[in-house]
DNA sequence: GCGCGCTATTCCCACATGGC
DNA sequence: GCCATGTGGGAATAGCGCGC
């Protein structure tokens, strides 16, 4: 008691050559897509197609491009930093916490020496006669004390030993810096990353 | 000493977010 | 809506080093 074979050879070659996969072999000759192939290789073999361009050696076949929504150049800012930040640190195997309450520092991460506080910085300041990214490292403090100006008693301060171990600056061009504290300990606002901190680049 | 270029500093503005 | 806080950006100015 014998099958039919309910394909022609004819079916078969014209399958093979329009088809990018066994797949698509298999639908074009009416079956379904994950119809076992065996039977359909051997008459492929048989009838000597050429099958090159089926099956995995398929699989490097560019796949065509589409549109996405998604269109806006990268620009890093405030925030994404710490994103940046913390994606360094775990790619290198230490782990990262985030505050869970506003703090002075933005992130703590493991170390060779222990847990480190880290205050990140994004810039994409450029100084107009240099090129060069300008930072600033200052946060923003309330002072009651401070005389009322347009900004109300609002101030900007700098750092201190007490509140950050390390500053991680992301500019917009990508370049990444780890900064000390102690190389930065006499900056009382901002900082040009020019070749004077090239050994923080990281 | 003077002019120039560069950097640091200061002040102010705009914007966003969250709490009240 | 107002206030506190945090952020980036622009403009003006001061200080410093260097060459002439």
């Amino acid at each position: 008691m014998g099958s039919q074979r309910t394909y022609t050879d004819e079916q078969v070659r014209d399958a093979v050559k329009s088809a990018s996969c066994w797949a698509d072999v298999m639908e074009a000759l009416g079956k379904s897509r994950t119809y076992p192939q065996t039977f359909v290789k051997r008459t492929a073999t048989e009838l000597g197609l050429d099958v090159s361009h089926l099956g995995r050696q398929n699989s490097s076949v560019p796949v065509p491009p589409q549109a996405h929504h998604f269109s806006r150049p990268p620009a890093p800012d405030g925030r994404s930093g710490l994103s940046i930040a913390a994606r360094w640190f775990l790619d290198r195997g230490y782990n990262v916490s985030v505050p869970l309450e506003p703090a002075v520092y933005d992130l703590i991460a493991e170390s060779d020496d222990g847990l480190k506080r880290v205050q990140v910085k994004t810039t994409a300041a450029v100084e107009r006669r240099s090129g060069r990214y300008r930072v600033r490292l200052l946060r923003s403090s309330y002072q009651a004390a401070a005389e009322l100006n347009s900004r109300g008693r609002v101030r900007q301060v700098p750092y201190t030993n007490d509140e950050v171990d390390y500053f991680f600056v992301a500019t917009a061009a990508g370049t990444t810096y780890l900064l000390p504290f102690a190389v930065v300990r006499n900056v009382r606002s901002s900082i040009v990353l020019d070749e004077k901190y090239a050994a923080f680049v990281v």
